[in-house]
DNA sequence: GGGTATTTGTCCGTATGTATG
DNA sequence: TCATACATACGGACAAATACC
């Protein structure tokens, strides 16, 4: 009895510890806990629930006063021998409706999604700790207006983590903090001017290519190699301003190395007016190989943008980004006249502030490395044995993988046959801003929201289904 | 590594399983221990820190869950392989310059401020309450990617404040949540198309028409009369598009009547693809006279875009607004392919929701209109003694009044009086999108952050002052 | 070379201090 | 003051690997 699963309402009406008891209770006497049963350690229980230990011991405490369960030390707990005792109390069990999203959603039982964290990822008691902490000790100050760049202090906890973590060299005072990246280029292009031609790396992240094209720009799609962007090409497009990846290029999930990133740089710098967009959207995923600092850290010019967020790196439902303005645009932004107030509320920014100065940042980006590394070998463990259906690109970095199928199977029969079967992939093909003429065989498997158990299961399926 | 020596405080500010995963995470950092090396057991260790087992036990796990370190059972704990992240030992300090506002801010004693709310007026311990509630109730569900226009239970809720208390009649669906009305303007204009030809009351909220400005817009000024905008006026401005404060116009106050509200809309539903913005940024408010349902409410044919905040009714830094969109612009707007993520975060949403739903808001609301209601009546009290100076006009409804001066006083000289007396005091010549010939001779004054004492000293000393 | 003592990671229940309302 | 919940720290029991006789 390990599986517990208890259904609990924390809405201060009943205690947690008497909602544990109530339950246990209630199985013991409707007889579906027999005796001699071993109750889930309070350590696992609580690690279930998501609660502390505690506090499951407190509902153990109490069953174990009214002698339903009994402990054996260094053992675990053990429901009793209950006789002479006559219980009839029949719960009546409310469900909950599916909803009808749920209903007609059911199609896929895998998704190798592309956003997302790890199931249990994302740092709760943490959180909700600095959260309290921040809701009693800032009082009022807080829900007034605060700096439109953000504030002082997360700009400044940022301006440290990228120092160290990228080396980003930057001040705080060129940082702009945003509700997301959407939020933010759409800022970067008011400040950038309206009449810059954006070249961007083809297939690209689609959510900044829309951005972009709804705004009025005009986009110019730019080839790539295994180094990334093809700076000849980016020459010849005659664009001003150019978007990449060079930490993990999505979708293509290749790492830009250093001579090509100083080419890129050189091509900023030869112009006068030239700007490079980097966005940096998952460069805390890497396992293997050196780290490089982010293109921002060489730039000697201040011709370099840098974007980041925590979207990726913490929840996706944390929607703050931060941007990193070269002297010259700051001054730019600044002459604005702060027509923009900030978009991240000022306990969120708080919270975060101190998320990363007391280190809980570092500790928690170590873990999920380590989480999702697991994941990521996982799945490479699987992709070598399906060597003959497919080649594999874009690991050590990120989370997710590029699959390119060398027998013959194409992208959109892949994607069907892995419909069928219930699996979730995505086409490179829908990535590209430029559609190519040939047949694409390219397919994306994101692992990070995917427990192990089913990605096992889901790449044993798609071996069978894409054998031809 | 058996001699492992850890400098170890029990002051009870850092916990001694923390101070030992510091250590050892910092060792492994600068490369002391290395990859492979054999960590002392948790016996060894413990027996020479004279610390239990399970302390020790503890600092390992994390080291272990972070990737630092690697468990083999019934062998012991070996240094990990650390790749991934860039590392820079030195820490970079940043301190915040004293901004130059703040240095020359100190010059006022007393801010006739036009937004921001009444100190204390922000419900706390109801907003902490609901935040605790949300962060332990929601668990992970929370943290992952939510609905694009806002999650369904805040936009029902909404949708339900507006039905009720602004005879607004939509369905949750044609709601889009969004960080400031600043932002909900971007994406206005990115639906609207960008070919628009916007009319605005003139003067008018800054903020809006310098949004629109910066994305490109084109903006038509359009003078006003004691009842709103002149509709005859607007239409020779060949406008397809008019943004409108019918509840309570910024900055001049005024309440746009029944006749007029019917003209406008007669306005839009002329031709094709007219469309009204109506911004009911602070319609909560009011102190006297019928109710006027919103713009929206009388909406036939689909031409009137509602927006509303609670940045002005909550406190500034809750940067959540709403936008409702007539059918067919929602249709537009799910066309785009939901290409912007939500701008707020869900929990922020998600207290929101409840705030509304348990009824909080009507209560908030219903408290703080008899808080501005004093304020208000104060203010009208103490400028009934000036009417030898100035007019006023603008009451019964906002946060703020606009006064007249008939004593020959000009803008420019007032507020040189005032700031001279330390007291800041706001031109309506500022929110002028098309400058005046003649000399201004009005200024604003806002109530909403000023004590009632405050509001009686300063007033007091604008009397003296402004007298000819 | 096979039994045995030892070492080791792992899991267990327990106790105490602290924050919050 | 008390109930609730969490963080920290403790020491015992067990099974598997290892070292030793």
């Amino acid at each position: 009895m390990n599986d517990l699963m208890i259904p609990l309402k924390e809405d201060g009406r009943i205690p947690m510890y008497r909602q544990i008891y109530d339950y246990i209770k209630n199985e013991i006497q409707k007889g579906k806990m027999k005796a001699g049963e071993k109750l889930p350690s309070s350590r696992l229980l609580a690690k279930n629930l998501c609660i502390s230990r505690s506090t499951v011991d407190m509902a153990y405490d109490q069953l174990l006063s009214e002698g339903y369960i009994e402990s054996l030390p260094c053992k675990g707990y053990y429901v009793c021998r209950m006789e002479g005792l006559y219980f009839s109390i029949e719960k009546k069990v409310f469900t909950e409706k599916t909803s009808e999203q749920k209903v007609s959603a059911p199609v896929y039982r895998w998704d190798f999604a592309l956003n997302g964290i790890a199931p249990g990822g994302f740092p709760h008691n943490i959180w909700r700790k600095l959260s309290r902490e921040v809701l009693s000790q800032e009082g009022d100050r807080l829900f007034q207006l605060g700096d439109p760049c953000g504030e002082f202090g997360i700009r400044r906890a940022v301006a440290e983590y990228l120092h160290s973590a990228r080396g980003v060299d930057c001040d705080p005072d060129q940082i702009i903090i945003g509700a997301g990246n959407d939020y933010l280029l759409m800022l970067l292009w008011v400040i950038l001017g309206k009449n810059r031609k954006i070249a961007m790396e083809n297939p690209t992240y689609l959510s900044a290519y829309y951005d972009l094209i709804h705004m009025g720009c005009q986009i110019l799609p730019v080839g790539q190699d295994s180094q990334g962007i093809r700076i000849e090409e980016l020459e010849k497009t005659g664009a001003d301003t150019v978007y990449v990846m060079p930490s993990h290029q999505f979708p293509m999930g290749m790492v830009m190395p250093l001579a090509r990133r100083m080419e890129l740089l050189k091509w900023a710098g030869s112009r006068e007016g030239r700007y490079i967009i980097e966005d940096d959207y998952d460069s805390e995923f890497r396992y293997k190989g050196q780290p490089i600092p982010a293109l921002s850290g060489f730039d000697q010019k201040g011709c370099v943008i840098y974007l980041g967020t925590f979207s990726k790196s913490l929840a996706p439902s944390v929607r703050v980004s931060y941007m990193v303005l070269p002297p010259a645009l700051i001054k730019d932004y600044l002459a604005l006249g702060h027509l923009f107030s900030v978009t991240v509320s000022r306990t969120d920014q708080k919270i975060l502030e101190m998320f990363l100065g007391e280190g809980h940042y570092e500790r928690h980006l170590n873990r999920m490395r380590a989480v999702y590394k697991n994941k990521h070998d996982l799945m490479v463990r699987c992709l070598k044995e399906m060597s003959h259906i497919c080649a594999f690109s874009g690991e050590n970095a990120g989370v997710h993988l590029v699959l390119k199928f060398c027998n013959g199977l194409t992208e959109k029969e892949a994607v069907r046959r892995a419909k069928e079967a219930g699996i979730k992939v995505y086409g490179v093909s829908e990535y590209r801003i430029q559609k190519s003429e040939k047949e694409e065989n390219m397919v994306l498997l994101g692992y990070a929201t995917m427990e192990d158990k089913d990605i096992e299961e889901a790449m044993k399926k798609l071996k069978e289904i894409w054998e031809i």
